[in-house]
DNA sequence: CCTATCTCTGACAACGTTGTCCACTCCATC
DNA sequence: GATGGAGTGGACAACGTTGTCAGAGATAGG
């Protein structure tokens, strides 16, 4: 008897007992097919059969697998979303209006959190990969992309946001990082600050590079020399940060004396220098990439040079989708403008 | 020839040629099998025949495909969350962390957010349900939960988080709305005010009724009458906040007269009545539920009943993992204290 | 030299669904 | 009463993987 191998009445299986066409079937005395008919709403089915297959849907409990059917049927109708922090206040709306245009194609949105590590980012994508999401939304953590090259050339749409792929070909949509800082700084400048300092993210990530160039060119462009020790780059942890804006303020290790104004590299690292100065006597001017809640209540309010997150998520989200309706372009860049907003911060005087 | 009707080789099939085991079987001249206990690390295989099976798959490019396992397996190593607002600052750090739970138990998170709309959260629940996640960890805007029974007693483990379930018996892990709100109330209160409103949620989320229901009872603990026109419950757009903050401030409508503090039900109101009272000549103390970023650069620094997020997450994440493991409790109810932080906005005195 | 034991390998079925195709029933028509 | 067609229903294979089990070699022991 080669039945006693097979523990499970094929009625009810494995440890949570779940029903399964064959079953409905059954109770209902029809085919299996049939039942399909009536859960995918398929003509050719006689009311009083629709009726039957019906009870006996409700009366078991039924739900269809759809890890079944998306076997059958190749696609998946989910997408994934892979990014450094979904608890980032910058990258929840951008999650949230990928989440949205995925929610309008009737896919549903995987995501998972790099943690602004490459490996890790691999490593997801590729787990993403294997359940066979139909697309992908990178918010890239590290510098080397050609993993992907198969699963693309496989088919898994794939685009980059905030930040471009690297060494592949692919999608991006960006925010003009270099237009911003520049005329965020332009700003600093108009308002007669000469020693200004940035303070951005790791110099290996696109955007930070990107922003460290604009206030390159700002400043040269203003005819102003920029001191070494006016620039900080580094992780955006409130430590690190708080160090660099301090040594920088008080201009230990400068031949050219301390900063009168900062522009800060993205929405954490300003969270912290607003601390800082918070701290200080003097006023210090203060121009924060990345737009952020309450910044307008804050004293001085501060200015900011503003992304917006959510249309970045949106956009990425909708070329995504062109490209899963079989779009066959170039992989493009979008590239987003930036907005300064003036607050006060930014056009505090210089204190010298 | 019925083969006509297949348009593939077997070889590559779809529109995204994928290889499968088949394919690098037949290309390292092994059986499926084989090819099979390479990728899943089995012992038994010869290392010259694991070479050979591991130069076809990179070669071919092949991967798992993790739909055919799970199918095959039954746990699909994946929860589902859903909640409001991904975007929410409340939400976001909730959502990692049950993040980080799933990931060290080797699942993926896959959420969605059910714009706080009972129906929209049903089909998600459901959706995710059909994708066999084998748990799911629900911020419930509906006000009924009992269709998830079928699938609760077909195994999917399901916790909720800061409300409770309706109409079922289901894990949950809360935060002490009650006690928090009627702290709040009565350092309002130590601090000399007689007049407070309480601004809240809409009254059929559980929290708000909690919320409100601590504030009277605060109040009531002090001998204090509550004014109808001291309490506005509804949805906490900024609209409906902002005028129903006015219309307190003013004491529009009561015979009572206008309040000197307010209770805010949840981080977005607390943020738009700071909005509302940073244009207000007097000055009118304020609690605030839910702490918030900056919160404590603003003028005054806003006193908050802080809530922890992160750790209701994690526990709902151990809590469903736990489940998962097979432990057949009862289901509990877990209740996280608030704490309440004094920075000043509360210790204003009364103005009149 | 034959058998017993062990290691490695592969054929086959099954997971739950959907697509294809054929069979049957029922009615209207000739 | 046979014929045709439309309208239903169901048998079967396939999607890509894993578990079971048995077969094929190799080695050792009698």
């Amino acid at each position: 008897m080669a039945d006693t191998a097979r523990p499970a009445r094929s009625s009810r299986r494995r440890y949570g007992l779940r029903p399964t066409m064959k079953d409905v079937a059954a109770r209902a005395g029809v085919g299996l097919k049939t039942v399909s008919r009536v859960v995918n709403g398929e003509p050719g089915v006689t009311p009083d059969t629709e009726r039957r297959v019906r009870e006996a849907i409700t009366a078991l409990g039924f739900r269809r697998n759809d890890s079944a059917r998306i076997l059958r049927k190749g696609r998946t109708a989910s997408v994934g979303l892979v990014l450094e922090d979904l608890a980032d206040p910058f990258y929840a709306p951008l999650s949230r209006a990928v989440e949205e245009v995925a929610r309008a194609h009737g896919a549903l949105l995987i995501n998972g959190s790099s943690a602004e590590d490459g490996e890790r980012e691999r490593e997801l994508a590729l787990a993403l990969c294997a359940r066979r999401v139909d697309g992908l939304v990178i918010i890239p953590a590290g510098d080397d992309h050609r993993y992907l090259e198969p699963e693309i050339s496989a088919g898994v749409a794939t685009v980059f946001v905030d930040r471009p792929a690297a060494r592949i070909e692919a999608d991006a949509v960006l925010s003009d990082s270099f237009t911003g800082a520049r005329e965020g700084v332009a700003h600093l400048i108009a308002h007669g600050h000469r020693r200004i300092g940035f303070i951005g993210d790791l110099p290996r990530i696109h955007t930070a590079a990107e922003r460290l160039r604009g206030y390159r060119a700002a400043m040269a462009e203003a005819g102003l020399a920029v001191d070494g020790s006016w620039v900080a780059l580094g992780p955006t942890g409130p430590g690190r940060v708080r160090a660099d804006a301090e040594r920088m303020l008080v201009g230990r290790g400068s031949a050219a004396g301390p900063v009168t104004a900062l522009l800060t590299g993205n929405n954490r690292v300003t969270v912290t220098v607003v601390r800082v100065l918070a701290g200080l006597e003097r006023r210090v001017a203060l121009v924060g990439f990345d737009d952020f809640e309450l910044a307008d209540l804050l004293t001085p309010p501060v200015t900011v040079v503003a992304q917006e997150p959510a249309l970045l998520g949106r956009r990425a989200g909708e070329l995504l989708f062109r490209r899963l309706e079989g779009s066959g372009e170039e992989p493009r860049r979008v590239v987003l403008p930036t907005r300064l907003i003036p607050r006060g911060s930014g056009e505090v005087p210089p204190h010298s």
